[in-house]
DNA sequence: GGTCTGACCGGCG
DNA sequence: ACGCCGGCCAGAC
């Protein structure tokens, strides 16, 4: 019987799930910023995909994951590419033209609130 | 089983 | 200051 690494989060992926979650609401992140806390450092594209697979669960604001310019990259990955947007907007954050609004202060680095 | 792409980031010219 | 390219890991064809 194989066991899924249960003893902690071999896979980054589920690691990433985890990082997000704790994302408090009206906060983001960078996919540069978890890759980092997670030690992968430059496999930041790595975060993005985790987030492909993170879509349909539960608990998973990738909505609140944005790239280092703050920039929805990924909003087009969503079922609206509005969605997204409205959901950030939702949850007190300004999005302008896909760009979040005071995304520097509204930034929450794991590497830095979780330190 | 090998190859390519992919929601990024950072360095270099 | 701007543009381009390389790098890392994993999943899909």
């Amino acid at each position: 019987m194989k066991e899924k690494e249960a003893s902690g989060s071999r896979s980054f992926f589920n690691d990433v799930y985890a990082v997000v979650k704790l994302i408090p609401r009206g906060r983001v992140t960078s996919y540069g910023a978890i890759a980092r806390y997670l030690g992968t450092g430059m496999s930041a594209r790595m975060v993005g995909w985790a987030m492909n697979a993170a879509h349909g669960k539960k608990g998973v604001p990738a909505h609140r994951v944005v790239n280092r310019n703050g920039l929805l990259t990924g909003k087009y990955h969503f079922d609206t590419p509005t969605t997204m947007k409205t959901r950030l907007e939702k949850e007190g954050i300004k999005v302008k033209q896909d760009q979040v609004q005071d995304f520097k202060s509204r930034l929450w680095d794991p590497a830095v609130e979780l330190l």
